[in-house]
DNA sequence: ATGAAAAGTGAGTAATCACTTACAAGTATA
DNA sequence: TATACTTGTAAGTGATTACTCACTTTTCAT
């Protein structure tokens, strides 16, 4: 995950993440079959935590605390998670196919919300939030920036607070 | 361009370069000197191109036109520079180094505009601009969202109109 | 028309790539 | 303890990589 971070995934040798692993190269392909296989497994493990914060919006009831957390998020992202949303935001990029199911149960739970408060366009409402996470993401992320007052403002101008 | 925005820099060989440009490769080393170097003259080639548009937004003195303009920024990408954006923006999870100067000019102009408008706190308010940006560009790019009616939302929260 | 520079080619180069294979070491259960 | 299975290694494999070089063709001012 590291490397594949830091360097890409076409600029990362198997040899590099056995050296990096302490392993022989031969090994990561007994356990991965091959270097794509790797990847989908680092994915996989991601995911899977990630998606525990997905199901956390989901499943709040009262619309504005829902799309409130759903703002929150890039927010909150664990620092030891950094490379592994750096590796997928990076992907994002490349391989259109690696946008996984979770994002959709999501962005659906947001349009329900803006639904429930009877906004006009419930679906413009919900691309803005996923505008919001993207950019903020790619901020936190790349930069280093002062998140503290940044989501008091998001949330204020979209009267959520 | 074409090669790199879809396949990545790693990802595309200078054979496959060749071939696409219906030259023989070692003109690429002749040209450039090397893959690298023509990465570079890409770049060079799309941020003079890129930064036209930041002048646009630059040059306007009325704070609020200059805030309007700068967001609507990512709406009206050529469709026609669209690889050369989808590169910088995967460049940009792989490479640090290729953060060009316009923008910071670009950013200055921003908080310099919102400081005119007795803004609290100027710099957040300016880099929310450019997450909203990132975001607007990422979705635009990278899914075809209906960009029209976003552009109004944005503009409404913001009181930009 | 001439000649020198620029543009272009194609067959190389060593290095690196993802991946395989033959084999050794460790581990658990009967 | 014997056996079967998993885990691990080291030395390969052919293919591909970025890049070079000796050479030919084109361009263009004189």
């Amino acid at each position: 995950m590291k490397l594949f971070a830091s360097l890409g995934f076409d600029g990362t040798s198997t040899k590099a993440i056995a050296k990096e692993a302490g392993v022989s190269e031969g090994l990561i392909f007994k356990h991965f079959k091959n270097k794509e296989g790797l990847l989908e497994a680092i994915i996989n493990y991601g995911m899977e935590k990630a998606s525990v914060y997905f199901s956390e919006v989901i499943l709040i009831s009262e619309p504005k605390k829902r799309i409130k957390k759903a703002i929150s998020l890039p927010f909150t992202i664990d620092p030891n998670d950094n490379q592994f949303w750096k590796l997928m935001y990076a992907l994002k990029w490349q391989r259109a196919e690696y946008q996984p199911s979770p994002f959709v149960l999501f962005r659906a739970s947001l349009v329900d919300a803006f639904e429930q408060l009877g906004y006009d366009n419930p679906e413009v409402e919900a691309t803005l939030i996923e505008v919001i996470i993207d950019g903020v993401a790619t901020q936190i992320l790349l930069k280093n920036i002062d998140a503290g007052t940044l989501l008091e403002t998001i949330l204020n101008k979209h009267s959520l607070n």
